[in-house]
DNA sequence: TGTTTGTTATATTGATTATATAACAAACAT
DNA sequence: ATGTTTGTTATATAATCAATATAACAAACA
């Protein structure tokens, strides 16, 4: 798993390294059952604050996607141990509407914004048609 | 055009503005040529400092959906005006791809994440087949 | 038994967010 | 022509957030 930061990213550097977890767990860089280094390490490796680190690994947790055994490691939950909830459902859905508000008003199509979509499907490797 | 404010949330007041704005926009509550209403009497309206308006219209004007005329006011700009440009694209993509990929490694199926992106489309009042 | 681990605490720095006032000059309405 | 409204600019303050820096603790691990 390569992370790379962007220091002068308007996006925090916890939220960076959070989304960089989550998209290697997507894609499949990270499976269920692995542990995560520790947040010493990692934090090492990218040059960054141990808490930054510890940061993003509590953000993960509470998202569901990871569990936190103290003293210990981190370990990537399964998809079943991890509850899709409809909160969390509506809560991207939420996040969603803004940037295809925003892709609308500037212009693009829908046909331009679901190929967007299925971009970074592929970009994911999730097995979608048409792509 | 109702904005509501939620003091409460985790996004900026001026980015909660800037949003309502643009999906007010995207679903035909306002039209090019509209202008806004000035900052200080949106402000009043929304019992907030009439900088964060000020801010959010500002925001607006650099991502090519208003026009600021100094002193006079601001102007919806028509779809022919606004350029879609290939960064804008890319900029959205980039800030849809975390959203997805939180959705996938969750659980959510290709067909559900689609499902939610017509269910915004359908809140945008957006021409979409299959709704 | 020594090292590594996450946890907790404290402190500091810088940036961001939001508000509060105030004044200015151009635009606007009557 | 006059008074009001407008966006602009400036300054100041408070609160929150982001990030770093140390340090110490106790459980887990090799």
């Amino acid at each position: 798993m390569i992370i790379q930061i962007e220091p002068q990213s308007d996006v925090p550097i916890y939220e960076q390294v959070s989304r960089q977890i989550i998209e290697g767990i997507a894609r499949g860089d990270m499976k269920p059952g692995d542990t995560l280094p520790s947040v010493r390490n990692l934090a090492a490796d990218l040059c960054v604050n141990m808490h930054t680190v510890n940061k993003s690994y509590h953000e993960l947790e509470a998202k569901g996607i990871l569990t936190i055994r103290a003293k210990s490691g981190a370990i990537i939950r399964s998809v079943e141990e991890r509850a899709l909830t409809s909160e969390q459902l509506q809560q991207i859905e939420k996040n969603l509407k803004p940037l295809v508000a925003e892709g609308m008003v500037l212009g693009a199509s829908v046909d331009q914004i679901e190929l967007m979509m299925k971009k970074v499907f592929a970009d994911l490797q999730m097995p979608v048609e048409g792509v």
